[in-house]
This record gives structure tokens, C-alpha cells and sequence, in this order.
DNA sequence: CAGTGAGCGAGCTTCCGCTTGACTT
């Protein structure tokens, strides 16, 4: 009998179909060996010795402590039995970084030494697993060298700054290279919403006479630009050098009624044509910004029903930052086009896709249909299973389908003084919009006659209407996905679990399907930006991958690595770092939040009142802040049925001041302030 | 005399990444 490991179980059973009797496919479920989590991992020979919590003997060349991790001993006890009775073991976790060092952790854990047998295999098929078994080579320790730097810089960062927090943030539970870089992401986008200021502009509409009408909207008085909302900076003031015309209510008027008495004629006609590529299939940052936008679910969600079709068999490994597709799945998804649109649909040859991320491992393909591309109709699933099957399946077919072709036309008239424009796109063939449609809905977007340079028509129906500029727009769940994986933080397997570590120590919060970041996590991101900025820098780990790209091929040692980034640069800064309470001024008002023992203040008029639970910084206006000092606040405004759908986390807590008794009693207050109401709200009924 | 509560001190929290069930609520 012949052993093969492979990481995932559903992996296993399949590839167990395709080797046959002789052989005996078991799975690892992932990592079996880490460092110690906290005291009592230690073994008892390794107890008492000062780094032995820290499972890092940084002295001795940053030496790891490995322990079997939680809750696999049973599993390793089953694969040790099937070793021994094996007359050759294959070990065939992920071909990447994180899967050369489990096969790495295994071969020790079953003392198979030097004769351990690596085995990689890019796809899934009965003839790469032959092949692949035929070529086994021996670990590549550089490889594992690179993760375990990963993982020790981990380590050392994390446990090293979030105690840094708790002896300086009130409420602040933990820090990390992949947390807190992401929650400096959003904590500038929220600092730059609260500090924007809009400025007020005016648009005038009118509708042009021809057959049919349409719409057109003033773009320039007398030759000046009329102002719009990229004229203005997030000052609210007109950007510099730029010469616009700025109206009030009286010249807005003046200017309705002078429209609605002029001809306007076309100056200019301009149509150019129009071409949209098929977005490639999804990988897990993509799909979560799907079904995010099109399904409303939240990327837990996604997670858990992509998770459950992965292991009924309808997808494919959902963790993944490749968007190719096997030959085998490209042949599937051109013949299922083909049958539901026509051989005309297909591009002469099929598409392949790559990744555009640097730090992609691309050790899976992307996520698709599995098997035969069943249609969903055919699937017999339902709800949101099927739902978010058939976006993975309109997708990957779309990404095999013609291009859309359209024209869109400009149109510039004049009517006196005045200039006005408008535009229209036209969709001549659908291609894969037959399918799948991404676009968004441009308001500006219109039918339009067909028009030639010199013809007048009658203008009617002049409209102004006052906006104003916004600010950057808030990140849903999916849109953060999308920024991490740019970012290059975080790896597919962790996008969710970093949202979700961040709602849980309760640094941001999700109304209205929009991420927030609360006072919290204001305070936690302004504290780490002064006092340990490498952390919370996009590009540290950018750099750390290109670094530990360097040690997987020889050309830099571990040691020298984590000398030059922990020992020269996080260590000295965390000792140097004042362990005095931050303050964050809140932008436009006379108030600043502020943390001390053990909780978030807000502090204005020379008083200080405890910010009240699910309080976030858009709640401040002036009568609030009046109301937090008086302890009056009731939550949230009902304006636009904002409050109910805040969601944070029930387990978040934050650090209390004395021991368990607190943190039980908050929990429950917790589960009544936002567990309930969340949930009922959080999904619409279909 | 028993029960309550204030006050004090000790010990602990934490990272990222790879995988699923087995547990509650």
C-alpha cells in the first residue's frame, strides 16, 4: 500500500477515485505543528525557559518551538498508523510556501526523514497525479525556511506590539502585520471622510426638442466650466488653477429661464466604438466582492456557502488567487456555452486568464464550477446555495464569451451663451453581457437620436437642481477583500478571518452593509501610525514578500532577515514607543476621543464621558456630543433606518479593567445592545 | 455570626495561515 497526504479531505476522496486500489489518500487538515499559543502549549521540558511562550528563542538564530497543534492529535495518530504500514509515503500538501512547510512538519512528525517524498501536482486529474507520483523530489528546505520566517516575523510582531497596546490603548486587544495594516486602510478613508468638507454646486438639465428627446446638461456659460464635483478638493474649495463658474439659487434661476427661450444646436457629434472584455472568473477576493454586491451576503457568509458547494462537489477549492482555468474546465465551460448560446458566442480561441497580484502563490485555479459544469437549474440546489452557484457559473462562462460591443456617442450643443452636453452608449452585440453584466448604471447614460452637426431644437423643461460633493465612499465587506488582496495583505484563506478578528476586538463595525471604524480603532490606528509605523505600512509586507521570495532561493538567510527587520527595526521601536493614552481629535468639532484605563472616552468642553456602546464617529454632531457628556445618548439616528443594521461582533469585549467578572457582564449587554436586532435585519427575504 | 463588598494583587490577553467538523445558542 502506497500513502498520499493531501491537505483538504474533499481533495482526498477525489484523488483517492482517481489512484485507485494500492493506494491509501488520507488528509492532514492543514497545519499539524505550530508555535505555542500561549502558556499552556509549553511542554513541560520547555516550561520555565523565558522564551518559551513566545516560542521564538530569538537569541539562539530566532530557533522555533513546535508543538502538535490543538485538536490534531487524533489525525495524527491516523496518519502515523497508516505510515507505518505503508511501503512508500507521498507527501502532497499545497504547492506553495504554506504547504511545502506542512509535508516538511509531516515527514518529521512520521519520522520519514530523508526519504520523504514531495509530490506537486497543478491540477487535479488522473494524469497529472501519475505523472506527479513518477517525479516525487525530496522537501525544498529554502522554501520551508521562507515560511517559517514568515511565521516568526508574525509571531514577534504580533506578540510583541499588542502588548504594547494593552499598556497603552484602553480597550486595545491586539496588533498584528496583517491586522493592523488592514485597519489602517480603513482608518484613513474614515479620517478622510470626517475631515471632508462638500461644497455646494449646481446642475442644470434640459431637455432637447429633437425625435426623440432627451436630456442634456449645461456644462459651460460663456466659455467658463460650470462647476462640478471634481472641481472641488476635500476642503470644499475649488481645486487649484481651475477656472470655474460657481452659481447661487438667483443665478441658477436666471439661467433656467433663459434656456427654456433658446434653440440649441449641435455642434459637435462624436460616436466612438466601444469594446468590454469578460472579467475573468473568480478567485476568493473577487467572489467575495460578487456576492457581496449582487447577494448581499457578507463575506462570512460567502465563505460558509462556497465552503459547503466545495464539499458537495459543485465547486472548486474556494481559497485561491489564481483566475486560470484548467484546459479540462476551459474545454467544460466553452462546450456549456456553446449549447446555451451558440457556437457564434465563443472566441475563436479560449481565453486564459493570469493573476495581476505580485504576491499570488497560485497554488489552486480559480473558482468554478467542478466536475461537468452542471447548469444550476439541474443542481437541485436552493436558496442562497444556489444562488451563489450560479454566479460562479454565469461568471466562468461569461469569461469564455465574446467581448460586448457598443458605440457611445457625445453630443456638444450650444444655445447662446450657453454649452450643453450629453452622452449615450449603445449595445450593438451583447457578447458576454448576455450573461453576466457587471456595469454599472451610468445616470448620465441615455438613448439618443441620431443627430447631424447644425440641426436646432427647441429647449424645454430647464432644470437646476443643488448638489454637493461627497466624500470618499465608505468599503463594503467585498470592496476591503478587493483592497487587501491589491495590498498584497493577508492570503485567501485569511480575508475573512481578518474582518472578522477586527469586528470581534471591536476596531470597526459594519451599518448599512458599510464598514465604519469605531473610536477604538481610531485611536488604535492614529497610536501604531506615530509609535510603530513599519506595522502599519501597506508596503511591509510587500517588501517582507519579496524578502522571502530572496530566502526561498538561497540569496538571504533567516537570521540575517529577521535581524535586519525585528532585532534593527519593530524591537527597537517598541521599546522607544511612550506608553502614554492616545488622543484623536475629532475633525470639526471642539472634542477628541481619548483611551485611558481600559476605555474609550470622549472628551470635550473639559469633560469626559465614556463613549456609549455602538456609537460611531459619523453619530458626532454637536447635539451629540452634548448628549454622550450627559449620558442621554440613545443610539444612532433613525434618518435613513441607519442604527438597527450595526453589527459588531457579541464576543468582542473590550479589555476590561478587572478580570472575568467583567468581561461576562459585558458580553451579555453585548448580546442584548446589538446581537439580536442585527440579525433580523442584516438579509433581505427573497 | 453570617453575609456583603471594597480593595488589592496576580495572571492573562496577543500573531498569521493551513484545513474541517464538533460543539453550543
Amino acid at each position: 500500500m502506497k500513502l498520499l497526504i493531501v491537505e483538504s479531505p474533499a481533495k482526498a476522496k477525489k484523488i483517492q477515485g482517481y489512484l485507485g486500489a494500492g493506494w491509501k489518500v488520507l488528509a492532514c487538515l492543514g497545519h499539524v505543528r505550530d508555535l505555542p499559543a500561549s502558556k499552556e502549549d509549553v511542554p513541560d521540558k520547555h516550561k520555565g525557559l523565558p522564551w518559551a511562550r513566545l516560542g521564538i528563542n530569538v537569541e539562539e538564530g530566532y530557533a522555533p518551538l513546535y508543538v502538535t497543534r490543538k485538536g490534531k492529535s487524533k489525525t495524527i495518530q491516523e496518519l502515523k498508523a497508516a505510515a507505518k504500514r505503508a511501503e512508500q509515503v507521498f507527501l502532497a500538501a499545497d504547492p506553495d510556501r504554506e504547504g511545502e512547510s506542512i509535508a516538511w512538519h509531516l515527514s518529521v512528525l512520521l519520522g520519514l526523514g530523508k526519504n520523504a517524498q514531495r509530490i506537486t501536482y497543478q491540477e487535479i486529474t488522473q494524469a497529472a497525479l501519475r505523472k506527479a507520483v513518477e517525479q516525487p523530489r525530496p522537501i525544498d528546505f529554502r522554501l520551508v525556511a521562507a515560511q517559517e520566517t514568515r511565521r516568526a516575523l508574525d509571531r514577534l510582531a504580533g506578540y510583541g506590539v499588542s502588548p504594547l497596546l494593552w499598556a497603552s490603548v484602553g480597550g486595545a486587544q491586539s496588533a498584528g502585520r496583517v491586522q493592523s495594516a488592514a485597519l489602517m486602510l480603513l482608518a484613513q478613508r474614515e479620517q478622510a471622510r470626517l475631515a471632508f468638507v462638500p461644497a455646494g454646486y449646481w446642475r442644470v438639465t434640459a431637455r432637447v426638442g429633437s425625435q426623440p428627446p432627451f436630456q442634456a446638461v449645461v456644462v459651460a456659460v460663456r466659455d467658463t466650466p460650470l462647476a462640478t464635483a471634481a472641481s472641488f478638493d476635500a476642503q470644499g474649495q475649488v481645486k487649484a488653477g481651475l477656472n470655474v463658474m460657481q452659481l447661487d439659487a438667483v443665478k441658477a434661476e436666471q439661467l433656467v429661464t433663459y434656456l427654456n427661450r433658446q434653440q440649441a444646436s449641435v455642434q459637435q457629434v462624436e460616436v466612438t466604438p466601444v469594446t468590454r472584455k469578460p472579467p475573468a472568473p473568480f478567485t476568493t477576493s473577487t467572489l467575495q466582492q460578487a456576492a457581496n454586491a449582487r447577494l448581499k451576503l457578507g463575506a462570512a457568509e460567502v465563505t460558509k456557502l462556497a465552503q459547503s458547494l466545495y464539499e458537495g462537489g459543485f465547486l472548486t477549492y474556494i481559497r485561491t488567487d489564481s483566475p486560470a482555468l484548467s484546459d479540462e474546465a476551459l474545454q467544460l465551460a466553452r462546450e456549456a456555452v456553446a449549447t446555451r448560446f451558440g457556437r457564434d458566442a465563443l472566441p475563436p480561441s479560449p481565453r486564459q486568464y493570469a493573476t495581476r497580484n505580485a504576491n499570488a502563490q497560485e497554488a489552486h485555479e480559480a473558482i468554478r464550477p467542478a466536475g461537468k459544469f452542471l447548469p444550476p437549474a439541474d443542481t437541485g440546489l436552493a436558496g442562497d446555495e444556489l444562488a451563489l452557484y450560479t454566479l460562479v457559473y454565469e461568471r466562468t462562462l461569461a469569461s469564455q464569451m465574446r467581448d460586448a460591443l457598443g458605440e457611445k456617442t457625445s453630443i456638444v450643443l450650444q444655445a447662446g451663451v450657453v454649452t450643453l452636453a450629453a452622452s449615450g452608449t449603445r449595445l450593438l452585440e451583447k457578447g458576454f453581457t448576455a450573461l453576466y453584466d457587471d456595469t454599472e448604471k451610468d445616470e448620465e447614460d441615455q438613448v439618443l437620436p441620431t443627430l447631424t452637426v447644425g440641426a436646432a431644437f427647441p429647449l424645454s423643461n430647464a432644470k437646476a437642481e443643488e448638489k454637493r460633493s461627497t466624500p470618499p465612499a465608505r468599503h463594503t465587506e467585498g470592496k476591503f477583500v478587493q483592497l487587501m488582496e491589491k495590498a498584497g495583505i493577508g492570503r485567501p484563506s485569511t480575508y475573512g478571518n481578518t474582518l472578522d478578528t477586527l469586528l470581534k476586538r471591536g476596531y470597526i463595525a459594519v451599518r448599512n452593509r458599510q464598514l465604519h471604524v469605531t473610536p477604538l480603532g481610531l485611536l488604535i490606528a492614529g497610536y501604531l501610525l506615530k509609535q510603530v509605523p513599519q506595522l502599519v505600512d501597506v508596503k511591509f509586507t510587500a517588501t517582507m514578500e519579496a524578502d522571502l521570495d530572496r530566502i526561498a532561493e538561497g540569496a538571504l538567510t533567516r537570521t540575517a532577515y529577521l535581524d535586519a527587520v525585528w532585532k534593527e527595526q519593530l524591537a527597537p521601536a517598541i521599546d522607544r514607543a511612550a506608553r502614554t493614552p492616545p488622543r484623536v481629535q475629532v475633525p470639526h468639532l471642539p472634542a477628541v476621543f481619548e483611551a485611558r484605563a481600559g476605555q474609550v472616552y470622549l472628551n470635550a468642553q473639559g469633560r469626559a464621558a465614556p463613549v456609549p456602546e455602538g456609537l460611531l464617529p459619523e453619530d458626532l454632531t454637536e447635539q451629540a456630543v452634548g448628549e454622550v457628556l450627559a449620558g442621554t445618548w440613545k443610539g444612532p439616528r433613525k434618518g435613513r433606518a441607519s442604527g438597527a443594521d450595526t453589527r459588531q461582533r457579541a464576543e468582542s469585549g473590550k479589555q476590561a479593567t478587572g478580570g472575568k467578572r467583567g468581561g461576562e457582564g459585558r458580553t451579555s449587554t453585548r448580546k442584548r445592545a446589538s446581537g439580536t436586532q442585527a440579525r433580523t435585519t442584516r438579509r433581505k427575504t427573497s
